[in-house]
DNA sequence: CTGAAAGCGCTAACAG
DNA sequence: CTGTTAGCGCTTTCAG
């Protein structure tokens, strides 16, 4: 009975579609379907001979005509302002893993840089029917972006930083802050520096503002005011840390005795600058980041750690979980963060 | 009653159909079809009706049914062994902005550490129907890989390192490898040790090969062969960087004047160690690497720089002009490299 | 447990 | 220029 050999030729096209396999197990193509999907309503016998033709035959269920039966994609858009920042690449990580994990696929959406392309790209093309729910990595939505998401009614879910009206996971930034500031007064430091992050581009900015208020206060508490010339400004970057540490030993006056700093990047940059500029760290200065990034434990940067890995993760099982009907999977929740001691600080000498 | 009729109500999908504006435009979904997708066959005056209807309508096409329309789902798939280290999420960069900009969509499948998901991702679920062109970032394929994804026969295309029988565009490592060699060589060095890669996973393990090739046959030329216990094995990695200076350090007997380094990410974690074991460099020990990470301006290093944004763009520039028609748009390119001196290459003192 | 048939939303000839 | 008409490959009632 050679049935199938017709349409299955190469002729130019490739595909063994579900036909194919219902025709050479001698079933319809409803069972074929409910066989490799393992669903119920098939015989063990019916079902074994079809995943066994469905095997050789190197069939594989075309997505596109799926998605267009069922509605759904079984794909989740990731949005990220960078892809080339530790926070970034590693919150993709663990979303990442935990898609792929549950058969989902995991469409990237990068930013970065990009300022005009962002409109276009976000609301239309992109969320728009081609992904069943939508995580974003850390940066600030408009209003209008907010309102044109929930209209369209797929789960989403923020990672890194907390926004407006929309469940997120994420670190509490101003205890973070709170935390690191807590320490190096405990050290004994009284004059120090902040060197936060303030990016200009879409990034969130709650997250800077949150660590600068539990630095704000948390010294307050200890009666110490900071001048206003040791608030310094950076992007996140190595760089910008090193711009930093010269902003701040560039002009004469008093120094600080401690930084701490936004993120550990900077505060690498910092440190490093330090050091070439002859400015022992942490005899004459401690300095002090967030994240842990991969470096720091080389570089003997005390921070305060997250794990954006496992916020990623935790981040895409939420929306998962609602995808898969647990109404109410999404919410807002406070990811871990803790203090991890190094080098780089110190009790002040002077 | 009207509010349970239409069929837009659909429980709970949203979505606008080709339909909906064929009707409120008052033409045939074919009509539409055109319109919206800049296809020639439609008046300029039915064109624009047809855009504003379809724009305050909200319109976006399903991807989906367009995809089982035409066979082609218009993303590329992106494999990547590792998503966290420097050469790969600057690769993704690169593909991403070229892919967006043309109107693709990427879907990326991160091996990260997971060996056994391997297998089943990569052949099955992924590559198979679900994308118009696959993007390799260095990493081996088996034969049998590299026979199933030819089978199949979509474009496709290696970044970062060569494979057998594929083409791909990245830098010429031995070269680089060389050209970092010959700088020391220049410099006076006749000790020095190498720290390469090796790594264990899906890595391209041609790469490291080609750099210790380079290395070696460069020293031979000047005369000089490097004793089996200057040869150090690293996994690419900061931390196998500070192992790695150990090893060296931590035995008995002469030590090299300086490394050469198969990433910057090592080449830190050696200079960072040094450093800490205070071992001056330059001064006792030159370290130099290949990539130019963007860490290395910052700590001073020597380095062979890349630019793997730019290769992922062309890369990325080279599938979709295949996918265009353009046969043979898809060729085994060689990315340029080039070294950067600064402070951590010195002539030995000894 | 299994099959027949009606779409899912869009595209692609082919007519008009 | 525009409409008609078939599908694309899979899922999903609804019968049997």
């Amino acid at each position: 009975m050679a049935r199938t050999t017709e349409r299955s030729q190469r002729g130019g096209h490739n595909g063994v579609s579900i036909e194919d396999v219902a025709a050479a197990a001698g079933v319809s193509t409803a069972t074929v379907s409910r066989a490799v999907r393992g669903l119920p309503r098939v015989s063990p016998a019916t079902r074994e001979k079809i995943l066994e033709v469905a095997g050789n035959l190197g069939y594989v269920a075309s997505s596109s005509a799926s998605g267009l039966a069922t509605g759904r994609t079984r794909t989740v858009g990731v949005l990220a302002p960078y892809v080339d920042r530790w926070f970034f690449f590693k919150a993709i990580e663990g979303v990442d893993r935990e898609l792929h994990q549950r058969g989902y696929n995991l469409s990237l959406f990068n930013l970065g840089g990009q300022r005009g392309a962002r409109e276009r790209l976000f609301s239309k093309t992109m969320v728009y029917k081609q992904i069943d729910a939508l995580l974003v990595l850390c940066m600030s939505l408009t209003h209008e972006e907010i309102e044109d998401l929930q209209r369209i009614d797929i789960p989403l879910i923020i990672v890194g930083g907390p926004v407006e009206d929309c469940p997120s996971i994420g670190i509490d930034d101003y205890a973070a802050a709170a935390d690191a500031t807590s320490h190096l007064i405990g050290l004994g430091h009284r004059k120090v520096a902040l060197l936060h992050g303030q990016d200009d581009s879409d990034l969130n900015f709650t997250v800077p503002r949150l660590r600068v208020e539990g630095f704000v206060e948390t010294m307050a508490k200890a009666g110490s005011i900071m001048p206003p010339e040791w608030d310094i400004f950076g992007n996140f970057t190595v760089r910008s840390g090193q711009e930093g540490f010269d902003a701040l030993w560039g002009k004469p006056g008093p120094k600080p005795t401690a930084i701490l700093c936004a993120s550990d990047e900077m505060a690498i940059g910092a440190m490093l600058q330090a050091r070439r500029r002859g400015v022992r760290v942490p005899e004459d200065l401690s300095i002090i980041g967030i994240d842990n990034h991969e470096f720091s434990e080389a570089m003997g940067l005390t921070t305060v750690a997250q794990d954006p890995v496992e916020q990623g993760q935790q981040g895409t099982r939420m929306l998962l979980d609602e995808l898969a009907g647990s109404h109410g999977a999404v919410q807002t929740t406070v990811a871990p963060h803790h203090l991890i001691v190094r080098e780089s600080t110190a009790p002040p000498s002077s």
